[in-house]
Formats: C-alpha cells, structure tokens, sequence
DNA sequence: TTGTATGCGTTATCAG
DNA sequence: CTGATAACGCATACAA
C-alpha cells in the first residue's frame, strides 16, 4: 500500500508538503496541492490513521463503559453520546462490559494505552477509588453521583428522584407501597433504596421484606413480579418501579390476569422511556438522553484544553402524569 | 510517560529483551525478566498500543456495521458476536449508522486507515458493488444473502423463511392475510415482500394494498398497526409481522381493545425474541445469535490466515408455534 | 540467550 | 511557501 513517501516522490514534492494537503493546511502553493491531490487520487492511496495515532497522541475516539448494551435505559444515554460525538467528528466506541470488572478494567487501560482519548462511564462496578487512579491516563466521565470524586460526573439525584416518587403515591393515597429494583450493581440503586426506606420511616409505613423485589431488568422480569404478587397473601396497593421496561412487562401481565391499574395496583416508573407513552405509564423522567448529550460535551472539552479540572453537571427529574398511578 | 527505552536503561537491559518480555516469547532469563517486570511495575509503565498497531499492521479489533444499537434484532446478533470476540480476544467496534451510506463508508474507510482488522456489515444500504472495493483492504462478512459476491456472508434465505411462515398461516385455515415489514432498507425487506406476494399469487389470494404495512419497527409501530387495522372497513385474519416488537406492541393493544388473538386475529412473528416468549407469540426463528458467533468465526479465521477466499454460510430457520396462530 | 540496527508511516520542528 | 530531518514507541531480522 502505497505511502506518504511514495505519494511525495511522484508528485515531485516533499512528505511535508503531503502531509500539509492531508491536513488542510494554509501555505500550500495550489500547483502543489492539486499535483498532490492527483497522485493520491492515482494511488488510491489512504492515511494509516495508526501512524498518525502514534505521533499525535490522540485517537479521536472515547470508549463508553455501558453494562448492556441492549437496554433501553442504556440506549437513550447512548444516543445522547452518539449525537454529540457525530457533531465533534469523534468516534465512539461501545465497550458492553456486563459488569464485570475485569471488562470495565480492560477499557480503563485502553486509555492508559492511548487507544483512546477519554472514557464516559455509564454504570459501572468498580470503586471511585480505581476510576481516579485512570484520571491520569486522560479525562473521565461518570454518569452517576459519587460525590466529591476526582473524575466528572453527570447525574440526577437518584435520592430527591424516587422519594418525590414514592412521595407522589403517597398523596395519592397509597400506603402500601412495594419496590422493584434491577441489579444491584450501581450505586444509584442502593440509593434508591436508602431512599425507599427513608420513606417508609418518614410516613410511619412498615418495612416488609417480600415488597422489596430485585434483579428487575426486563419486560420478562416485570412479567415474573406480577405472579410473585400473586402468590402473595396481602399485596402492596402501589409499586415503585427502578426502569419502565419491568413496569411495562408487568402492567401487559397485569392485563392478562384481570388486574386492573391503577385500581388494585398503583404503578410509578423510573426512566421515562418511549414504551411508558404507549402504555400510559406514570414514570419519573431522569433526562437520560441529556446524560448523555452532557457527558460528552464535558469530556470533549478536557480534552481539547487538557482540562484535568473534574466537573459535576446535576441534571433535573421531573414526574411524568399518565394513567398508572 | 515511559517507554520501552527507558524501561531498558533501568533495567540493564537491551529493548529487545523488554519487548520480549511484554510479548511473552521465550528465550529470556528469568533473572533479566523479572529485572524487566519490577522496573515495569516501579515505572508504572504501560505499552502504546499505536505504536504496536502501526509496527505490526494489526489492531485486534473488528468494526461493526449496525443501522440501531437498540433494537432487539440487532442485540440478538452482537450478543453472538461478542461471545466470540471475547474468546478471541479481539475488540468490537460498534458502530451505529442509522442506515446513512456515509457513516456506513466512514466505518468501511476505518479499514482502509487500517484502524480495524475486519468489518462485520450487520446490515446496510450500501450496494455489493461498493463494499467488494473495500475487500481488499480486509475481510468483511455480511449478514445477509448478498448471492454471489466477493466478500463472505451469513445468512438465512428469508424468502423460504417467510414463504414457510406464510404457509403455516394458511395450514391453519386463515385466507386473509396480512404483512407488516420494518424499514426497507435492507435487501431482505424487499426479499420478504417478493415471499409475500408469490404466496398471494400461488394461494389466488387477492393483493389488497391496505394489507400492507410498512416502517414497522419498535413496539410503539404496532400499537399503530392495531389501530391501522381498526379503522379498516374489512380486515386480515392474520398478520405475518417482520420483527417480534412489533408484535408484542400490537399484541398489547389488542388486548386492551378487547381483540382476541388468535380468534380476531391471528398473529405470526419473525425474530424469535425473548419477549415473544412472554407473550406466547408463535415466532420464526431466524438463529440471530448463531448469525453473530458464525459472523466472528470466519472474519477471524480469515484474518488469522490471511485468506481472501470469500465464505457463504446458510443458517436454517424453524417456526416455533405457540398461541398467536 | 542477548543486543544492535532498522523500519513502521506519519507529523512536528526549524531552517531556509 | 517549501523541505530535510527528527521524533513518536515499538517489534523484529540479524548478528553475536
């Protein structure tokens, strides 16, 4: 394959003057320029971008370290991160990591291994602790709250965010509230919890281990926590549900068995996703697509000043009013 | 930030020796290794990873051509390309192209720059004719039956998928059928509509235009068919859909408009997704993930040995009955 | 078992 | 406006 050595011997010019056509550069007689641009059309010859890698330091590209990549909640951060990226002309590379760390390591040393220039982390399983040792490699972006870390972050209040939630039953009149979560990986979901509890305290309501249901990530799942009600002896009146998907999977099952929503069960969701619109589904809006957008904007920005200075960006939620609650 | 130079000089030994040690290749002392290993640790040293794609001309990883990350269709496939490429211990690249012929060629250059070993095209828009030009910069595998051509491709043959599909409804007695395709971009929307109109035709089922519905693509589109379908003044008594989320959304809304499956209406899908199971959709399973894992196989095989020699492997395809037909 | 010297393909530097 | 040359960091043929 031909090279910028090759391209410069035929054109009669120097590599230098090569490289600047390459790169758009100003003083370039236009004599040069098209003789350059004709042989690299007669070559067809193309950059090996490794090189150019090697010798700028930079790969234009950022990994983002997202647990599944097929989960709606996941997606719409997704699309905010694409959308910007195609804007900055920086290309994004999807690492699905499942939670495991030795995944979410490996993209951490992609950065230490220049691959790339910045990571966004979406969720993640490794402590603050490990993230901040990475922040000497090249800028990080965390969607979560981690308080006063040495990396940046984007984040809704998960805290504030399902106790207005849960808040909203309760002046609905429910006082029998149960509570699914996904996995529990996340700091935002043991958040989430502290939070259900704290409610429960606040308005006097008894804590009872068979309303908390975990592992709730898909419609399948919503499917499997209504016949887990079913068998129950007293079921909640209203369920607070961490991801619209499990809500949805659950109020289509509910239908199924003649349960009516919200009359014998309240549902509240958390995301804010396209299939609560067709369902009608009450949800809390956490503006993942905004995470997204923001996150970008953020890591875009060190590393075009180098910028080692860690941002927090809070983000607003706000209750959606459909017709599960 | 260190290199391999500096790791050397403290280490007393020649660059060679590191370079060997960090490749693991034998014929190093172990005196000389650990050397090496201790001033690697006390250095905090890691490799840059351009450097050693430009030496070598390769970079363990392969690009993925996806039109959207989010669609269970999709997910199905990466999931089986991932399992792969974890073995393999090659990177995937996804890149989501929404169908634009220019990010499309952008992933197709990336190859060219030699950023990438290998592109899987998941699905595309761009023709044979130009995705041939690029094979000889690298392998690339198709996942869809592309006939003929120069480069290799897995696939199932979607007109006998689709036409058996079509057969099973009429078995079961339905004489009015009708279809639902997603967006008709890729070649195997056209192929299924070709399935769809020789079974009209080789049945003497009249072709009613208003039977055929298109852009259907995520769950909230078959919310829209069901409505579509009420407004008709005569309507199928069964529909073949492209894409189990279609379905499922308008399974949903069907029950919520009282319409009984399969006794109004009789539903057939095409995917085999999860979500089908949970609703009891009877399905044709077009072996997704073995599309993926198969996909890796033969781009490795050919990367690995450098073969030009383009594969094309068939996948079969099997209906799954439950109780939507 | 070890080291020297060369090359990968590009951009940066600096002198003209 | 132009070009010679150094540098980027590593792997490897070859010599010892």
């Amino acid at each position: 394959m031909a090279n910028i050595k090759e391209i410069a011997r035929m054109a009669g010019v120097s590599v230098t003057t090569v490289s600047r056509v390459l790169n758009n550069h100003p003083y370039v007689s236009e004599v040069k320029r098209t003789a350059v641009l004709n042989t690299i059309e007669k070559l067809n010859y193309s950059r090996n971008m490794n090189a150019v890698h090697l010798i700028t330091g930079r790969t234009q590209a950022i990994a983002v370290i997202i647990p599944y990549i097929n989960l709606f909640y996941f997606s719409l951060i997704i699309e905010g991160l694409a959308q910007e990226a195609l804007l900055a002309q920086y290309r994004l590379i999807l690492c699905q990591t499942d939670y495991q760390p030795e995944e979410e390591i490996k993209v951490l040393e992609m950065l230490r291994n220049k691959e790339i220039d910045g990571v966004v982390i979406v969720s993640t399983s490794i402590s603050s602790e490990v993230i901040e040792e990475y922040t000497a490699y090249g800028p990080i972006v965390v969607c979560q709250d981690r308080g006063n870390c040495q990396f940046s972050s984007v984040y809704i209040e998960h805290y504030s965010a399902f106790r207005s939630g849960l808040q909203y039953l309760n002046d609905k009149g429910y006082r029998r509230i149960g509570y699914c979560e996904g996995r529990q990986h996340g700091s935002s979901s043991s958040i989430r919890q502290i939070a259900f509890r704290d409610f429960l305290n606040a308005t006097g309501q008894p804590y009872r281990e068979e309303w908390m249901i975990y592992d709730c990530v898909t419609e399948e799942d919503g499917v499997r926590v209504l016949h887990h009600l079913l068998e129950m002896k007293q079921r909640p009146d209203a369920l607070i549900i961490s991801g619209d998907h499990v809500a949805a999977g659950l109020i289509i099952e509910a239908w199924k068995h003649g349960i009516q929503i919200p009359e014998d069960l309240a549902i509240i969701g958390f995301d804010n996703q396209p299939i609560g619109r067709t369902l009608g589904l009450t949800t809390i809006d956490n503006q993942l697509s905004e995470m997204g957008t923001t996150a970008f904007r953020i890591i875009y920005d060190q590393i075009q000043n180098n910028n080692r200075h860690p941002v927090h960006h809070k983000l607003e939620y706000r209750i959606i009013e459909r017709s599960t609650v």
